[in-house]
DNA sequence: TAGATTGTTAATCGATTAACAATC
DNA sequence: TAGATTGTTAATCGATTAACAATC
């Protein structure tokens, strides 16, 4: 039942950038690199690159590098990702609409499906073609999509936690989380935190140092 | 010259999060909290806490805990946020837009003083009371604004190495980077990267993971 | 083959946490 | 004072990286 982690979290969350950036080197038309070359374009040091991929496998050939096609499909299994996944969006915000637009540029595996939000003015609405609901149909949309296991958290702090309880007792087990509040889960359910204004705090305070 | 870190990256990622912290505890009247339920508050071990605020010195008494006004006083100057630091944006769409509103909402120690765009409908316009200043000004604007050395970038990832390198020349020290490009930078330039895309890809994963 | 690059072993480094002395 | 909480020492843990054998 419980899986046991088959990798350090450092790597798991190194994981989508290799796919993100060997999914921009098949569309330019390399055929191989190496560690050493991908080193320099994504700034991580050569063998932590080479022992980050040596717990999906051995995808590499001496003298040759990694084959980016196969890297490509090799991370895209790994990812869970032959398949798209279909996520919400809580909050129909600017930063809510930023997210879909990021989203739309990149090679669509995660597909928003549906925001919700409590403002008259946006619901019925749509975001480029993500349709718009009122907060209220939240439990309901859940309930009638239950492939749906992550979602998007751009709301005020304020009502963060209590739209996470909601979340989660419908069958969320995902959260990114873009409020300043840290989120009161049970151990089954896996939050990504992403508070910008302590990023930028903490970004002024280095620069100071440095 | 090159001053020495004073405190491990770590702690440092965390001070603006106890910071903004101690701020809203003193909103809400709170005089005195001992690490112990700090901990639950914020997710992060009492031990750690303890540990971090070491660095800045003896904030706290035993049993009694610590004094909110007095750690929100001393992390402010920590941090150097005695007086405000201005940062300009870079983009001025709704990635953009939500970074001001987020601002807004915070003890305002970090002041977003102007964005700049391409695009003629924005450029001559508000976020707020941001002004949109057009990109062709953004050497005069920073030349004229010495004082001014750190920057948000939200613009598209294909000119984000570009506009960083007239960053740089401009005086720029520190750079909030969304773009999901590495950014080439002199080793005196800080880059704190925000790679939403990847965060969301990261989450699904470690969803279906766990 | 000789040379170069991978995957892995072993060493290092940095961060977290358990244990505890100091002390209010 | 007795009890509880801080700040710190020492141990643990996890991640990175240097060194290198395997091998193409």
């Amino acid at each position: 039942m419980n899986e046991q982690r088959l990798l350090p979290r450092a790597t798991a969350k190194r994981i989508p950038q290799y796919y993100r950036q060997f999914q921009k080197l098949q569309a330019e038309g390399v055929i191989n690199i190496m560690s050493k070359d991908l080193a320099i374009i994504m700034k991580i040091e050569p063998t932590t690159i080479r022992r980050d991929f040596s717990y999906i496998g051995e995808l590499g050939k001496q003298r040759v590098g990694y084959d980016v096609n196969y890297v490509v499909a090799k991370l895209q299994s790994f990812l869970g990702f032959d398949e798209p996944k279909s996520v919400v969006l809580i909050g129909a915000g600017h930063l809510a609409t930023a997210l879909i637009n990021y989203n739309y540029i990149k090679g669509n595996n995660i597909l928003i499906r549906a925001a919700f939000d409590n403002s008259s003015e946006k619901v019925g609405g749509v975001i480029r073609d993500i349709p718009v609901y009122h907060m209220s149909d939240l439990a309901r949309y859940l309930a009638e999509n239950p492939h749906i296991t992550v979602a998007i958290l751009s709301a005020p702090s304020e009502v963060a936690q209590e739209i996470t309880d909601e979340l989660v007792s419908q069958g969320i087990r995902g959260i990114l989380n873009f409020s300043s509040k840290r989120l009161d889960v049970p151990r089954t359910v896996t939050v990504e935190n992403v508070d910008l204004a302590s990023k930028l705090q903490t970004l002024v305070y280095l620069t100071d140092q440095a």
